[in-house]
DNA sequence: ACTATACTTAACCTTTTGGTAAAGTGTCAA
DNA sequence: TTGACACTTTACCAAAAGGTTAAGTATAGT
């Protein structure tokens, strides 16, 4: 599903650093590839987890890559946890409610 | 670190299905097991991934290992989030004081 | 004591991930 | 036109992930 894709994509300090920084603006890939320990074609990889998942878009003009930021699949990972928002609220009189919209499938 | 282990448990369907289980109260490992296509052992590591990040916490008595939810690390995993919500509401007029939340650091 | 239950552990397998180095491609600028 | 720049592609590697089966351990019930 795409939401494991987003979680994934959420679950490397560095792509979390990348999308820090494409929130800032566009930034080249060779610009933002100087933040970090190791070698373009690794970030690269990182752009194309951020990328797949679509937290990311490029645009290349010349030879330059452009990235910035599309924050729509954070609001689809946000709309998930939010549904356990309660647990950590100690919001336990509401509990009732949000139980409800836990999914009662049998397997996924 | 801890966010990133956080964010990989949620990032597969199986693991975020068990959350949803375990939210409505204590599981037996052996009663969460029939609700999946897999083995018992293959759910067990997801219980570890679960357990190892905070989100199931167990509690063995007899030969029965019960399964509760803490969501504690959710809200980690939310915070996070948070601070990118002002991209997919489109409120850019509040985009500078997000933005100033963003760090600045050179490297993760 | 015997047996079924509820895990637990171990060994193994395949695929994915995250990184590398090195060579290739396309574009800009002197 | 030549060279530097900004990727891009390819091939490779080690480690981690997600699953399996099979055997082992501890407890509960008869």
């Amino acid at each position: 599903m795409t939401l494991d894709r987003v979680f994934y994509a959420l679950s490397d300090s560095t792509r979390r650093d990348i999308l820090g920084r494409v929130a800032r603006g566009p930034v080249a890939v060779s610009e933002l590839a100087k933040r970090y320990q190791m070698s373009l074609p690794a970030v690269v990889k990182h752009l194309g987890v951020l990328g797949s998942c679509g937290l990311v878009k490029t645009d290349k003009v010349g030879r330059v890559r452009s990235c910035t930021l599309d924050a729509a699949p954070l609001k689809a990972a946000d709309d998930w946890i939010e549904t356990y928002r309660v647990f950590w609220e100690g919001r336990f009189d509401r509990l009732g409610e949000y139980l409800n919209e836990l999914s009662e499938d049998p397997a996924p």
